[in-house]
DNA sequence: CGCTGTATTGAAAGGCATCAAAGGTAGTGG
DNA sequence: CCACTACCTTTGATGCCTTTCAATACAGCG
């Protein structure tokens, strides 16, 4: 399947974004579009072949399993966002859907060749993957030592903020994107945790549920930020 | 105090290494030596300056403090490895020095301008930043959901990788560079529990302790690993 | 030799995981 | 439309692991 640019949902927000019109053509002339349902995979780890891709709309995980054959999810990827490896010898992590969505993907060298011909897209992506690194080490220090209570509001907060249109400020309102199994899995907690913290939240009137996935901030000041 | 690449230590392993031997003078010329000693601090979070560093020789950690003022230790910093922020308006986190240390220190826009004139610097940096981004994911990891004992173990192997010249075989014997409490503050433990584990591998025989940083790993099978 | 900071060891408390069961919700088919 | 199943979520009771609090040991250094 070809790409369209001109109708690209994230156009001017992903790397792509700074090449110019003619060479962002090119550069789709290389990638294939591709929709994931709810759990299929788009990489997965220990894959011998370099990959990477551009998400247009839908959300995804980055996991890795642990010795219990426990999931970990190491990360969120967001409308705009970029994952994969244009270098590496084999994918790091597995990459799941975690909805419905639709990606450009690009084979690794292919992408590879075209950082070599634009270095404004390989600056582009550099700021992204510092961005990326900066958004791992705060779910590093999330997790590291801050309470379920801690992690659970901080996760409400960050997901809230990523629901939103405008970076800064939380959205009132929103679907949370993840189960409460994989929440747990996000933060290093159980299920059942996590659900005694959503009921505290909800209790003292900080938050709303609106059925399985909607929440309501009401008062994020009563959150227990770190 | 002007560089000598000459006689660089790191001179090929460092990100600079991508340039030939005249742009790497140049790029010599915008920087600037700086020796800390330990307990010194490059970087401090929040800094409206943009700057950047090569390691030559020592160790940092990078750091941020948490709501109860207790410190976290988001990522190590070894030889030939890169620090600091070219683009962002300001610094995220704390970068200090374990031990006395020597790096080459550039101001973010003279590295930017590198940057734009040397597409290979940038690629180099963007290889490094994303092996930067899977150590952070590696450390999420760990310290999600393993047990105390199991992140000891994981952090003592990794250091012993670190400490080796080969990076893929651990060293035998070789000196902690971080103390009990910064080993607790990596790990998002107290200096108690790492004690602890630490006497308990002992006893089991998996190591033994050489003072207070010396270890050697007698029997790593014996670490309980994820 | 005493002092200060770091490390070890012990006992008690608390938080989260685990185990177990019930309540909801969605999807399917009668 | 309802019944039925399957899955996710919520809620409760118990136990373990890590933290916390406290004291001792040890090394470096004036």
């Amino acid at each position: 399947m070809t790409l369209h640019c001109a109708t690209c949902p994230v156009r001017d927000r992903a790397a792509c974004a700074v090449l110019e019109d003619e060479e962002r053509e090119e550069l789709a002339r290389a990638g294939r579009l591709r929709t994931l349902h709810k759990g299929e995979t788009l990489f997965a780890a220990g894959m011998t072949e370099a990959a990477c891709a551009t998400l247009k709309s839908g959300a995804l995980k980055i996991t890795s399993i642990d010795a219990d054959g426990r999931e970990r999810i190491l990360s969120l990827v967001h409308p705009s966002g970029f994952v994969g490896e244009m270098f590496g010898p084999y994918m790091r992590h597995d990459v799941v859907a975690l909805g419905e969505s639709e990606l450009c993907v690009f084979s690794g060298p292919a992408f590879a060749e075209a950082i070599e011909r634009y270095p404004g897209l390989g600056q582009a992506l550099l700021r992204r993957t510092q961005e990326d690194l900066f958004a791992s080490r705060e779910l590093l220090a999330l997790t590291g030592t801050a309470s379920a209570e801690q992690r659970v509001a901080g996760a409400l907060l960050s997901l809230a903020r990523a629901a939103s249109d405008s970076p800064c400020h939380p959205a009132k309102e929103f679907d949370l994107p993840l189960s409460r199994g994989e929440l747990a899995d996000m933060l290093g907690l159980t299920i059942e945790t996590v659900s005694r913290m959503l009921t505290r939240f909800e209790r003292e009137g900080a938050i709303r549920r609106n059925g399985k996935r909607g929440i309501e901030l009401l008062d994020p000041a009563l959150l227990p930020l770190r």
